[in-house]
RNA sequence: GGCCCCAUCGACUAGUGGUUAGGUCAUCACCCUUUCAAGGUGGUAGCACGGGUUCGAAUCCCGUUGGGGUCACCA
């Protein structure tokens, strides 16, 4: 037998931004097609009206395709099981329920809303689990409904849904790829509402039937469908269908170990984005949460290549991951420490003309935005941001002038010597015909060492005029990207400022 | 509450009967150093508990506890 090619899936409802646990899922079931030599497709559950937001169908494939997921099929971009969007399928939907009609695997239900909520608190207060109680089950179907009753009722246009009925007194059994095997007692079965009564079909109903025609041979989702999967079996069987296989993924916690929410902290990727995480970052930690290529390997960073490369379900863990931000954070600054120059300069670029926009700086425009003064910034600080628009943001000095000098560091390095250092300095600075690193590391030297001072003396004060804190890369190196005539400006300006101060 | 799932350092995890229980993040100390980072070295820290099975259990079984999910005309 030829082994058929990997479908996977990710369908998301558009009920917003895309959550982190969902870019989890979507990558699990992409590393997972790529890694089999299938395909990865998206598909819109947007079966609940109520709840569609405009435009989250197009965010939510942005977003991935952002992350590096790219669908083989999709709404966006069209395949041969299309469509890809649920409510154009409702024909599709009536033409299934009508089977199971027939073959009295479902039947009509006209409970009220009211109805429906008293009973579920009658059973509650009982102690029960609240389950349909089935009063509207016809008697073909072994309830107490004659078919003339439900016509009627049908032919006065009155509202109903369709329930399945799940069959007494079984069990069903599957096999998780992840968990094992899993049993569940009909008993413990409700009667799912599969068509509602407007006219839509619920998620269950619908993902079963598109899951089939379009061919997935694994359905990768979150575990809180763990318990809904013998619902779903159940269909496959009425349809005398070959249910797919599943793996039901352990869920993305909160510090406190809860279901991953808002009020914790950030969910949507778009948070994430916004913050400044790269793709590349962010993938590498949501592929880690949970999974690990095991075999002792001891590997943290992995591009999305390698990743599919090594991916295995068998090896995604069973239990709920926190997702914790400083291995985020870390990894995030790991990428930036490898990534090539010249694609910082390219991401910098952009965020530091956004700033001028804002900003006016007293040095020359074409030197600051030019490559070669952004590579050298970029040299001086890749090792000292956590993100790349910090480059610009964190190190804004390389760029603007400063605005305020540390109060502390100022209080710390400041004697009643300092403004004449600072000053004869300046002087020797300005006769410098080569405004290196080294020329004024060796200058600055051969000025302290005659008072019998420590060059620290100067260093520190040097580097709160140069950039206003007291933090940052090599003050020489500091010095000489800046330049002479910024450098002497900004001691000249400092000492004003920070003796009116002092 | 019923049903289902889960359980190794604070976090992510390696580990599938015999290991000084390993790695990464975080944390602490030291080194490097003009600062901040980065880097290096070292440290603190874990098998939830109780029974079995076994010569021997983190590993297998049962129970307890704890956590989570789910019980909608939402997905």
């Amino acid at each position: 037998m030829v082994a058929q090619k990997v479908r996977t899936r990710f369908a998301p409802s558009p009920t917003g931004y895309l959550h982190v646990g969902g870019l989890r899922t979507a990558l699990y079931n992409y590393l997972f097609a790529k890694k089999m030599g299938g395909d990865f497709i998206i598909r819109i559950e947007d079966t609940d009206q109520s709840r569609k937001v405009e435009d989250a169908q197009k965010n939510l494939i942005k977003t991935l395709e952002w992350a590096g997921i790219i669908a083989d099929e999709s709404p966006e971009h069209g395949g041969n099981f299309g469509p890809y969007v649920q409510s154009e399928r409702l024909d599709i939907y009536d033409k299934y329920c009508k089977l199971l009609l027939e073959d009295h695997h479902a039947y009509y239900c006209f409970a009220t809303h009211e109805e429906l909520d008293e009973n579920r608190q009658l059973q509650i207060k009982q102690g029960l689990q609240p389950k349909y109680n089935r009063k509207w089950l016809p008697e073909e179907m072994g309830g107490s409904i004659p078919p003339s009753v439900i016509q009627k009722k049908l032919d006065e246009g009155e509202p109903y849904v369709i329930r399945m009925k799940v069959p007494d007194y079984i069990s069903v059994w599957f096999e998780d790829i992840i968990r094992g095997p899993v049993e569940f007692d009909s008993a413990t079965i409700d009667d799912q509402v599969l068509m509602k009564s407007d006219g839509f079909p619920t998620y269950h109903f619908a993902s079963v039937i598109d899951d089939h025609l379009m061919g997935f041979t694994h359905i990768i989702r979150g575990e809180e469908w763990l318990s809904s999967m013998p619902k779903h079996l159940l269909l496959y069987e009425f349809f005398g269908w070959e249910a797919p296989k599943v793996a039901h993924l352990p869920l993305l916690l909160n510090p406190d170990r809860s279901k991953l929410s808002k009020r914790q902290g950030d969910v949507a990727v778009e948070d994430y984005v916004r913050k400044g995480y790269s793709a590349e970052a962010i993938i590498n930690f949501v592929a880690m949460l949970g999974w690990n290529e095991g075999e002792g390997s001891e590997q943290e960073v992995y591009s999305m290549t390698q990743l599919i490369d090594k991916f295995s379900l068998e090896r995604v863990g069973k239990a709920g991951a926190v997702f914790n931000v400083d291995k985020l954070n870390w990894l995030e600054k790991q990428y930036i420490k490898n990534r090539p120059t010249e694609k910082l300069v390219a991401v910098i670029k952009p965020i530091l003309l956004a700033e001028l926009e804002k900003r006016e700086p007293l040095m020359p425009l074409e030197m600051i935005t030019s490559e070669t003064y952004l590579e050298k910034v970029i040299e001086l600080m890749r090792e000292r941001v956590g993100f790349e628009h910090e480059f610009v943001t964190f190190s804004s000095y390389f760029f603007f002038e400063p605005e305020a000098y540390d109060e502390e560091s100022v209080k710390k390095r400041w004697a009643t010597d300092t403004n004449d250092l600072l000053r004869d300095f300046a002087s020797i600075l300005g006769s410098l015909v080569e405004f290196s690193a080294e020329n004024i590391e060796a200058h600055l030297k051969e000025f302290v060492a005659p008072k019998g001072m420590k060059a620290a003396v100067l260093i520190h004060p040097l580097r709160i005029v140069a950039s206003g804190v007291s933090f940052g890369p090599s003050l020489y190196h500091l010095l000489e990207v800046l330049g002479k005539e910024t450098v002497l400006r900004r001691i000249q300006v400092g000492l004003e400022k920070i003796s009116s101060s002092v």
